[in-house]
DNA sequence: CTGAACTCGTTTCGATTGCAACGATACGGT
DNA sequence: ACCGTATCGTTGCAATCGAAACGAGTTCAG
């Protein structure tokens, strides 16, 4: 008797199908227009909430990996988008803010990026997207489970009300 | 009023980064004992179903652009996982399928990946799974509807009933 | 029979990735 | 004050990636 594996219905495969089209789908936004990377929409993303911080910081809220802030940043330095500015109560960390372009360009594409969601969002009836995003907390919180998985990032774990968060 | 966009409540950051981590844990039971990628556990997944089959057959079936196929396939022809063999109706076609050795090192693994699965199945009540799993498939129909979206791949159509698959 | 158009699998090439080191700075015990 | 340790941001390097180009094989119109 052959093992009976379907790619199809796995659970990881499906959610990884699914994920990516949808990250390329919404890349098309910010990156036909303007020319930038997932990790730079991210790193875009937080400092236009959270103002003037380190590469460590937006490496432990974003999931990227310190090299890939930190490329990200250069990048977005050189077209102007970010500023990089000493600490003078810490010389290791770099203070990093958005320049005045980066915001603009920032605020051309978050109406974008939530027209692609809200197209998501909109398919579905509100009581299943509830069940949906509880039943994603509950993944993740059998992942913080185990050993075996890599934690989560800092801001994932914020963003979650007390009715989602599991037993602490 | 600067533009309010949280990441972290944002669709597309929150299927990637849950899509990422479940992947990747997944990756360790492969990744460890074995030495596979992802595309080499794929490539194996569909072998393990559909016998001997052309790299154009794979690439279409699980989401894999086709040199990566093409090179997954190489690297599991080098660990003896996997063998080529002309096909004599059409001289351009490989007929990969897996080896004695592949079907043997597959078998090992599909308990350790159905483990990773059933504990994240097992968190959630069957009623709830089955919401997720409809909306999932109703985002692919947001996708499907747009021509800003790449198309999805046959086998994940193919794995729909009538009562999900949308219109027409 | 010929040759243009197409398909298949592979390869090339530049860019990106992840991991591990690195230099530089800060901290802490003695 | 001093040296070992830890942390920060960056960089080196080998592996990987994706898009396009490629050669080989097939098809089909004329």
């Amino acid at each position: 008797m052959p093992t009976d594996f379907h790619l199809s219905t796995f659970l990881p495969y499906r959610l990884a199908v699914l994920s990516e089209r949808v990250s390329r789908r919404l890349s098309v936004e910010y990156g036909r227009s303007h020319d930038l990377s997932v990790a730079e929409w991210r790193v875009l993303a937080h400092l236009s909430r959270c103002g003037a911080v380190s590469v460590r910081e937006i490496h432990g809220c974003v999931n990227l990996d310190k090299p890939r802030v930190s490329r990200a940043v250069s990048r977005l330095e050189a077209q102007g988008l970010v500023s990089k500015a000493p600490v003078d109560l810490d010389g290791r960390l770099v203070a990093i803010s958005l320049t005045e372009k980066g915001r603009g360009i920032f605020a051309d594409i978050v109406p974008k990026a939530h027209a692609v969601e809200r197209r998501l969002l909109d398919a579905i009836a509100p009581e299943d997207l509830a069940t949906v995003f509880r039943v994603m907390e509950q993944w993740h919180g059998v992942l913080d489970d185990d050993p075996d998985a890599r934690p989560r990032s800092r801001m994932d774990l914020d963003g979650l009300t007390d009715a989602t968060r599991r037993g602490a």
